[in-house]
DNA sequence: CGCCTATTTGATCCTCATCAAAGAATGTGG
DNA sequence: CCACATTCTTTGATGAGGATCAAATAGGCG
C-alpha cells in the first residue's frame, strides 16, 4: 500500500532527530548553483519533523513564520468556503516546498495539510530570508519555483474551467506521472498514488462519486488500470490526448538537461559588452 | 465607453515615441527599494509600444525573449484546448507585468493578448535579468509579484472548482474592484469594465449566456447595476459575501502601509546576532 | 473477526451548456 | 446626419454533464 511504502522510504533515511539539510530537496537540482551556495544550503539548520497523515502544517488564514520543505510523503495546499466546500489548489510531492509564500508574506490564505505520513524540514522564515539575501542563486531558485507553481496553476485553471471530468482526471494523472519522474516514457507506467478519490475530487473540482465514474470510464476505455493506491497507465499516448496534456508547462526538461536560465549569465554578458563597446 | 476612456488616459501621457520607464509600473510601489534601485529602474531602457485591442503580445507556446510591462489598457493570459475552448488564467491591469515567467523560462505555455487598446513597455529578457542580478531589491519585487500571482491563481482555483456561477461572478467583481484601487470602501463603488461578457465567461469557466444570466441575477438581487462598460456595486458587503470574497489574498494592504517583508532586513538582524552572540 | 474508511453502483435532480433569435450599442462610410 | 454592418447583450427552449442522495461492497487495520 502506498502509505506503507512512503513510510518505508522515510525510515531508510537518517535518524529523525537529526537536523537534516535542504540539499535533499528540489532546491539542489538547479544547475546554476555555485559550490558555496550548495554548501550554504547544506549548512542551513533545519528541524526535521515527522508528520502524520491529516496533520495541518499551516492552518488556513493563520500567520506563518516557518517555511516547510517536504521531505517525504504527499501534502496539499487547500482552501475552503464558509459552508465547507474544499478545493485543493496544489499537490505537494517529496522535494517540494510546502509554503514558499511564507518567505514574503506573513499570512497565507491557503492551508497546508499532509495527505500521507511523511516528514518535513522546518526552517524559520528569517533563516530562509537570510539565505535568499546572501546567495542570489538560491534566491533565483525560489523565484523559479514560484513561477513554476504559477504555470502549474494556470494549467489547472484550464482544467477546472474548460475540461470535462474525464479530461481533468486524465490530465491530473499525466501530470503526476511526470512530476513523479516517469518523464517521457512511452511504455506503460505504474506508480503509487496515495490520494483517495475524495482528494482527487477536491483537486479536480468534482464529487468523489463522479471521480469514481470517470475512473471507470478511463478503465473501460483501456487507458488505465487503477487499484486502490496504485495507478497503471496502459496507453500513455491516449491518456495524454484524453487530458489535453502537454508536459512543457512543468519545465522538468530544462532542469534535467541543465538549460535553465542563469540570471548571472546576463550580468556577465553585459560586463563583456562594456569592454567591447556597445553592440 | 470604457475603451475610449482607457485610450484617453494613454493619450494624456508622454510622447508614445519616447522610451519610457519601469518606474511607472507596480514595481515602483514596493517600499523597500533603495534610491539606487529606483534609479536603475528609471534608467532601464524600454521601448514603449502602443498596442491595439486583440493584439497578441505572446502567442501560446511560442518562445519569448521579451518581458512586457503593461502601461495602459487591460490584457489577459489565456490557454486554449485543441478544439478551441479558451480559458483566461489571469487578467492584467495597468501596471502589471504581462509575462514575468519570461524572466526565467524561454517558452511559455500561455498566450498574452490585449483586451483593450493600450500600451506596453517592452524590455528584452537580458536587460531585465541584468537588473534582477544587480539589484536584489528588484529581484525581490519579481519574486513578490510571482508569489502574488500565485495566491490569486490559487483563489481562482477555488472559484472554478467549487463556486457557483453567481458566486464566481461576484468574486471576480470584488477582486477587480480591489485591484483597481477601490480598496476597503464601504459605500457604493463604480468602475469602468472593458471586458465583454464573453471575456468574463472565459475567466470564470462559463458560457457567455450564463454569465449574462448571473449578471441579471445579481442585478435583480440589488447587489449590482451593470451597464455596458461600467459596473456599479450597490451593496459591496452583500457582494463580498455572495462571492466568498476576502481581500487578504491580494496583499494590497501590505503594499499600501509598507509592511512588506524586506529580505535584507533579515540579513541585517543576523549580522547583529553575530555581534551579540547567539540568542 | 469486526470496525472503519474507501470504492462502487443506482436513481433522481439541478445547474449550466447549447441552440436560436431578437434587441441594443457601437462604429463606418456615404 | 443617417443607413447599415458588426458586435455585444438579452431572453427563451431544450438537453446534458455532473451533483446529490442512498446503499451495497470491498479493503485495511486493530
Amino acid at each position: 500500500m502506498a502509505n506503507g511504502s512512503v513510510r518505508t522510504i522515510a525510515m531508510l533515511r537518517a535518524d529523525p532527530r537529526l537536523a537534516n539539510s535542504l540539499a535533499d530537496t528540489r532546491l539542489a537540482s538547479f544547475p546554476f548553483l555555485t559550490p558555496e551556495e550548495r554548501a550554504a544550503m547544506r549548512d542551513c539548520a533545519a528541524t526535521r519533523r515527522p508528520v502524520r497523515i491529516g496533520m495541518e502544517l499551516v492552518r488556513e488564514g493563520d500567520p506563518v513564520d516557518t517555511v516547510y520543505f517536504l521531505e517525504d510523503g504527499w501534502a496539499c495546499q487547500y482552501t475552503t468556503t464558509r459552508d465547507g466546500r474544499r478545493q485543493i489548489s496544489a499537490l505537494l510531492l517529496p522535494g517540494d516546498i510546502c509554503n514558499l509564500d511564507a518567505l514574503l508574506f506573513r499570512q497565507l490564505d491557503v492551508g497546508v495539510r499532509m495527505l500521507t505520513h511523511g516528514s518535513v524540514l522546518a526552517v524559520p522564515r528569517e533563516r530562509v530570508a537570510t539565505l535568499a539575501a546572501n546567495y542570489p542563486g538560491i534566491m533565483q531558485c525560489f523565484t523559479w519555483l514560484g513561477l513554476s507553481e504559477n504555470t502549474i496553476l494556470s494549467r489547472r485553471t484550464l482544467c477546472l474551467g474548460r475540461l470535462s471530468a474525464r479530461e481533468r482526471l486524465a490530465h491530473l494523472l499525466c501530470e503526476l506521472a511526470v512530476r513523479l519522474g516517469h518523464v517521457a516514457s512511452e511504455g506503460p507506467v505504474t506508480f503509487a498514488m496515495p490520494l483517495t478519490q475524495e482528494h482527487i475530487a477536491d483537486v479536480l473540482g468534482l464529487t468523489p462519486v463522479h471521480v469514481n465514474r470517470s475512473f471507470r470510464q478511463l478503465r473501460t476505455e483501456g487507458l488505465l488500470s487503477s487499484t486502490r493506491g496504485t495507478i497503471g497507465v496502459c496507453d500513455i499516448v491516449a491518456l495524454r490526448r484524453a487530458g489535453e496534456f502537454q508536459p512543457g508547462y512543468l519545465h522538468v526538461q530544462e532542469l534535467r538537461n541543465g538549460s535553465t536560465i542563469d540570471l548571472r549569465d546576463a550580468n556577465r554578458r553585459e560586463t563583456l559588452h562594456m569592454f567591447e563597446g556597445p553592440r
